[in-house]
DNA sequence: TTGACATGATACCATTTGGTATTATATCTA
DNA sequence: TAGATATAATACCAAATGGTATCATGTCAA
């Protein structure tokens, strides 16, 4: 149930969060990314192998750069993970309606 | 846009995201979340803090004791965001579509 | 009132994290 | 081939983070 971390770990830094909105629809090198940052290209770097390691990126090279890609299946995880408390969400409201019709007698 | 900081950064941690579940159904106190752990009161009571600033718990006083209640509306924010790239997705199946039918004629 | 109990607050520590700087390697191009 | 470019790898640093220990405060119950 702890295998997701590098996934949750992986989005909880603006900086990343930033640069997969940046990967919609354009594959970017690691230069590119960075011309959109305020930091070394090192830096950009590690935060690019911090979103691969969480499976939302892959890496395609292509001579000497290296082509980032946005995971279409990225996000799927943290949705199952989220849908635990759906559950509990309706239970909830399904408490409340009853409450309601039995107060409505 | 960077306002979901406190609440992408509490889920970041295993322990919080385990409180989160525990907290489904029933509200605990600190000493019953910390029952659950194998760390210290103070340490628990420190996560409970990151997931109350991320809007995650509310926290509700009663006597000398705290129950810790799971938020509704807490998953609300990361949904939008995770949303953001629903459109690319789709965009990315439609290229994918009419270039099959393209290839089709 | 007094002692036990639940929590709050603080100081402190080790590790992780986000960042830079530097050097090395590979690849394109003139 | 030589020089410029894109990335890799490493060492290093400051700050944030997850944890403990300790002491203070407030509340329950006899």
């Amino acid at each position: 149930m702890t295998e997701n971390q590098p996934l949750f770990r992986a989005l909880a830094d603006p900086t990343r969060r930033d640069i997969l909105l940046m990967l919609r629809g354009t594959d970017l090198t690691i230069a590119q990314v960075a011309d959109n940052f305020d930091m070394t290209r090192a830096a950009v770097k590690k935060h690019l192998t911090v979103l691969s390691d969480g499976g939302l990126i892959t890496v395609r090279a292509q001579g000497r750069e290296r082509y980032n890609t946005l995971n279409p299946n990225a996000f799927a995880p943290i949705k199952d993970w989220l849908s635990f408390f759906d559950a509990f969400w309706d239970a909830r409201l399904d408490d409340l309606k009853s409450a309601i019709e039995k107060d409505a007698q």
